[in-house]
DNA sequence: CGGCATCCCCTAAGATACTG
DNA sequence: CAGTATCTTAGGGGATGCCG
């Protein structure tokens, strides 16, 4: 990589979330997209097809899903592994980068997943009080 | 919570985000949406105001700060306390569960933004061969 | 200062149909 | 099987203006 290229940001600050205009942002809404997670998280299971990927990922349009996947790709999360063969067959799986990332991805999740009732339990309170309003 | 309302979902199942109808979608949803992840790393830096807030968050409009604040008030990661005073002060500070979780987003969020150049020279990659087809 | 209400635009996302 | 192409719609999100 040019040293040009590396100057859009100043080379003082590391990337900063914060700043509007940091890659960062779009890094981690691709991350983040409702299906992006999702998609992320099946694929630390193991590989899948691309049929088999959209059942784990109950709800998943077909465009969505492929779309997502392009996009995942694009950043190098993860590797899309054609194998020419009837029928055809097309393989995803992880990059290092990805496995990195879905670690952490996978800690979140799990730690929504834990605090669904909490959260459940926490609208139904606001949403009395607003009622009462 | 009586028994009765849990039973949304079978017992014998922890809440399973891949599940179309998992309650923990919505969740997951409100919290890593665009300004969602955001408010949230911010407030880990400690309390802020509207105004204060909406100047660390770079870029985020009223509105939207307003509507994300709502949602994650609602969901039990914020409190908001207002006090009454000339002028009006309203203070923003993270919940148990909001500090809990933000502990994990703010993980995922250091490990992307370490990973911005790997990523971008990804994207690099990936485009460069697109261009060749 | 800390909002809500309104208007409006754009894209995220679903449905459907077709291709290699 | 593994997608693209096309069409359509819901809602995310910005700009502006008003109010306590």
């Amino acid at each position: 990589m040019s040293p040009d290229e590396s100057a859009v940001q100043d080379a003082s600050l590391e990337a900063d979330v914060f700043a509007r205009n940091c890659g960062s942002r779009d890094v981690l809404q691709n991350l983040t997209s409702r299906w992006g997670l999702l998609a992320l998280l099946a694929l630390t299971e193991g590989d899948y097809r691309f049929n088999a990927l959209r059942r784990r990922v109950d709800g998943v349009s077909e465009r969505m899903l492929s779309q997502t996947l392009q996009t995942l790709e694009r950043d190098g999360f993860v590797t899309r592994t054609v194998l020419h063969a009837i029928p055809p067959r097309v393989e995803y799986s992880l990059t290092d980068l990805g496995r990195a990332v879905a670690a952490s991805v996978e800690g979140l999740i799990e730690q929504v997943e834990a605090a669904v009732p909490e959260v459940m339990s926490a609208r139904q309170r606001y949403d009395d009080r607003s009622a009462r309003d």
